[in-house]
DNA sequence: GCCTAAAATTAGGTATAGCTAAATTGAGTA
DNA sequence: TACTCAATTTAGCTATACCTAATTTTAGGC
């Protein structure tokens, strides 16, 4: 005789290390270390320890665990992150295409929403969306069998020699920041000229055709994604 | 340091409870027994003692409680109640009319999610459905303001004299049912000619002009709410 | 007024998911 | 090799929200 509202099992926070796990482990999937975790789910290391060491002891564990070594996922923790990552960004993008979000506001309601959905609602926005494959950020969906679209973009922060890109993403953490930047212009495809400069310790950029320089700091620019233009 | 995601503070089960004590309390906002809310919220007796200790302690308490003579909303509790009572219909309106979910399926589905949008999603949904008063089950909506429109139906299981009624609402609760109802034509807005039939225990019911006639029980009946025809 | 039964409460226990403080481990340096 | 220190783990604690079993209270019948 337990509550209805908790018949689902509530996986709120094991979704939270997940996607954690997934982001601080990169595409190459290499080890996180509970320092790392500890900090990106504001918590502490001890907690991280004990989530791990509960979640490995599972019958069919979603984590790889190992003392003093840090942490993988498993292929099925790899499964239920994707899982998530595609929850989050299609809700993203159902938010501000449908619901005239602003920009800033969907990162916060889709973080909530994420762990809650059914994969009929899942399914249903992304029908209504018509299966869309990038989020209004930027960031690939990945498709309902896992995979994920990876493409050859580089950080801005990486860019050495003055140029024109086009811009893939953007963060999607910083509200305030995503503002800012959009007010500028700086959004997922736009055409961005760039030169480094050494005395303002960042970015110059403009975008498109407008005559406006933004002042960019290294910071920002770890957070922006970009690609050689096609043509 | 506390996690992100607990920051709002995990209010669903106060939720739950408050909506139990609403609906149970009915209009007349009549004091609940420990035993009916146990029941409603699939918990046992004692868990609901405490629950409501806890709730009745607090600064600003959300329910008025008094050892051995039940529980009531205090007038901040009716508030929330209500507040999840819009959040709950405005989900399934939406979902419904937007996302074209079958009628049986809505009910869950904002069951989990009436706890976690903000008020941002309750603006926008409304908004996009053109602030709706009534849910696809005949329901009344309540307003942002915490007012909700009360109308002149019965039960259909109190009807004593054969007639023509208009239905009002159907019950949510049961999704199994409600596709029946719905294969039926049993839905809100229909006409239907009831008559009483004691050899059945129950009613016969014919629905618009077609010549089919249902039996429904009297439990059924118990969740049906009709209106006389305004002409 | 007393007795009984149902309803409510109390007492004591579980699991989850956090926490702090203390102990341990291991990786790099002297 | 041994030392040091940061990272990790362990131990033991907290709060929430549930549970069962035992106790108390109340209300109705006699």
């Amino acid at each position: 005789m337990s509550p209805r509202w908790r018949s689902n099992g509530n996986t709120e926070s094991v979704d939270n290390y997940l996607k954690a796990i997934f982001y601080l482990g990169g595409l190459e999937e290499c080890r996180v270390s509970i320092k790392a975790l500890a900090e990106r789910l504001c918590v502490a290391p001890a907690s991280v320890t004990n989530m791990l060491q509960k979640l490995a002891a599972s019958p069919a564990p979603l984590v790889e665990y190992e003392r003093h070594r840090g942490v993988q996922l498993s292929a099925a923790g790899k499964r239920r992150a994707l899982e998530v990552v595609r929850h989050h960004r299609l809700i993203e993008t159902f938010l501000y295409r449908v619901l005239d979000y602003p920009i800033e506001e969907v990162h916060e309601e889709a973080e909530r929403l994420e762990h809650f959905i059914s994969e009929r609602f899942e399914e249903r926005i992304a029908a209504k969306l018509g299966h869309p494959t990038i989020d209004p950020h930027g960031h690939s969906i990945p498709t309902m069998e896992g995979k994920m679209a990876t493409r050859e973009s580089i950080l801005l922060a990486d860019v050495v020699e003055d140029g024109t890109f086009v811009i893939e993403s953007v963060s999607d953490r910083d509200a305030q920041n995503l503002r800012l930047l959009e007010a500028c212009g700086i959004v997922p495809g736009a055409r961005m000229q760039v030169s480094k400069s050494a005395s303002l310790e960042g970015y110059s950029v403009r975008i498109g055709r407008s005559s406006k320089v933004f002042a960019l700091s290294c910071e920002v620019a770890l957070d922006i994604r970009i690609v050689r233009p096609t043509k």
